[in-house]
DNA sequence: TATAATGTAATATTAAATATTACAGTTTGG
DNA sequence: CCAAACTGTAATATTTAATATTACATTATA
């Protein structure tokens, strides 16, 4: 699995943290601690299913558009990785009764187990992140 | 994550057609089109817990030890892949609220991610899984 | 109209997964 | 007893996936 999802958490947390004010990419892949490229990209995904809205130009930047308990971790984990559980199994031998069945039969194991996951997921809304990272020791400094 | 959880699912349902004889390294990495000094890694872990043995020498090679019952996919999951859940955060801004403390928050939540699939998992033994390939189409030829 | 931003594609780099090689240790059968 | 067929494991090479970088078009603002 690629981190897009935990950076879209990352992401929509800082912007829940600015709900007055733009944040630039810059500003938020800073706090990530990657390319703001990659923020633009992630960005683009959440902004496409309306979790938030970007501006171009001076003072532009991205905004939460949603209440941050309509956002959970599901709906972002679908979004950015879904299907990211299910293993790549290389081509294995149809000649074997094993080889030849087993990738469909862990491919409908995995189904249902990133639908398991999900349940646990949607327990999670931004909010409660936002809650989580405020309850924890470190209070940063900017 | 890595594909040691899959390749040791593949090897023990290939273990599990040959109950009466030992396999080698060598006949199941052909039915999983991977490299034998893999298969060979990963049944080395699945050895120290018992779930299968092992011979030098010739005529050796691996066999199951217990029922095919007693060994279920969290069992599996635990030994080749614990962890595996967990995303590769990069290093965040300690400077910044959400980057110093997401990191903690995060670790927090996929802990109980990882559990909560280990429901799932639970509930299928490599009896399942063998039941599975063979209600599956494709018999093989082998 | 210069500047500061997003949007996105193309390419380069890095890191992780996997394969390969090498070889020591064990068991068996001739 | 020795050659052949295995496992066990470390070291290295290769491939693939993730991420970063560059480049540049587009949009907005002052």
């Amino acid at each position: 699995m690629n981190s897009d999802f935990t950076l879209a958490i990352h992401s929509l947390t800082f912007l829940a943290l600015q709900l007055d004010r733009m944040s630039t990419s810059d500003a938020i892949s800073e706090s990530a601690g990657v390319h703001p490229v990659r923020i633009r990209k992630v960005l683009s995904l959440l902004k496409k299913h309306g979790f938030i809205k970007s501006k171009e130009g001076t003072g532009g930047g991205f905004i939460f558009t949603l209440d941050l308990s309509e956002v959970n971790l599901w709906d972002i984990y679908r979004i950015t990785s879904e299907g990211a559980l299910q293993p790549k199994c290389p081509d294995s031998n149809e000649n074997c009764i094993v080889g030849a069945n087993m990738k469909r039969v862990l491919f409908t194991i995995f189904l249902g187990a990133e639908e398991h996951l999900g349940e646990f997921l949607k327990n999670y809304t931004i909010k409660e992140v936002v809650d989580l990272v405020n309850q924890e020791q470190n209070s940063g400094c900017d």
